[in-house]
DNA sequence: AAACTTCCCAACCGCGGGATC
DNA sequence: TGATCCCGCGGTTGGGAAGTT
């Protein structure tokens, strides 16, 4: 189908940004807040593209962005919301208060990659180099694993993972039980994660000082308990640990706003951890 | 000091997909 | 229901900075 183009490109500028163009942009977002890039730039009285205003305020200008070096404790954040979620720059950043989809991508192609090679672990599989050979060939002929991601915009993300594959992200934690029926053999390095995973309307926020920062700490053991006695356990695949659910709750039953329960587009999976009576759920409230 | 190479990151490009007409 | 609009994403690139010879 015929596709406009996003700009009139004989009229626009392109390249490095002027101060003054940051300026008036700057200026108008004040103004008018963000939204509708592709008026913003004739609005603003900039010869730019909305697209190009748009990346230009959320990776530069935004007055939230944290800017500096990254500390150990985002690089270690980073590699494992890496392994979980693959090159899926924008949910990692969500993660990252004041860090960019942009930024982390480029951090992670020119440091990290390097620090997990120097480590000896494959930065795409996470896995030790030289069972990354193995990996890629066991991939061949496992099933494939299934990662649904519904697109970004106006923070409605969902996904979820869809596992049938032991290495797949939909496992819970390694403190909850799984089952006495041949479970599948745990992933290579403890990831410290906990998946449940959802992602909400609201953009990430800190959580309260009396909550832990521990970002990704195993807490919500009741969401997963209340699957937990069946044959089959009911995982929440929320993304709240991983900042892209803004603290509320999703309807998974944990606390908060009812109003946020009731409304939050939400997929629940039934998968099979215990080995076996697998079936899936999904749910959409 | 100059030439060359490597690194880094801001910005661009093309595409997917939801929303709207 | 298909066409189009618009936003946002991930991959890639170009140019300046930093390092090396």
């Amino acid at each position: 189908m015929g596709r406009s183009p996003c700009c009139e490109k004989a009229h626009t500028n392109k390249g490095a940004w002027t101060k003054e163009e940051d300026q008036r942009l700057i200026a108008y977002i004040k103004a008018n807040g963000e939204g509708c890039w592709r008026s913003l730039p004739k609005s603003a009285g900039l010869l730019r593209c909305g697209k190009s205003c748009r990346l230009r305020w959320i990776n530069y200008l935004r007055p939230d962005l944290k800017r500096g070096n990254f500390t150990e404790e985002e690089d270690e954040l980073i590699i494992k919301l890496h392994e979980l979620l693959g090159n899926k720059w924008s949910l990692i950043a969500g993660r990252l208060p004041g860090r960019t989809d942009n930024e982390i991508k480029n951090y992670w192609n020119t440091h990290i990659k390097r620090k997990l090679l120097a480590r000896g672990v494959d930065p795409q599989t996470h896995r030790p180099l030289n069972a990354a050979a193995d990996h890629h060939q066991k991939q061949l002929q496992a099933p494939p694993r299934r990662f649904v991601a519904a697109p970004a915009g106006h923070h409605t993300d969902h996904f979820a993972v869809l596992s049938n594959s032991p290495d797949a992200c939909s496992h819970s934690s390694d403190d909850e039980p799984s089952s006495e029926t041949s479970p599948p053999p745990p992933p290579p390095r403890h990831l410290g994660i906990d998946l449940n995973l959802s992602i909400s309307l609201a953009p990430y926020q800190q959580p309260p000082e009396d909550q832990p920062s521990e970002p990704l700490k195993q807490e919500d053991d009741d969401a997963v308990a209340s699957g937990a006695g069946n044959a089959t356990s009911t995982v929440c695949l929320c993304l709240n640990r991983l900042g892209l659910h803004g603290g509320e709750v999703c309807s998974c039953g944990r606390g908060g706003d009812p109003s946020m329960q009731a409304s939050t587009h939400m997929f629940r999976f039934i998968t099979p951890l215990g080995g076996g009576h697998n079936s899936s759920s999904t749910t959409m409230t």
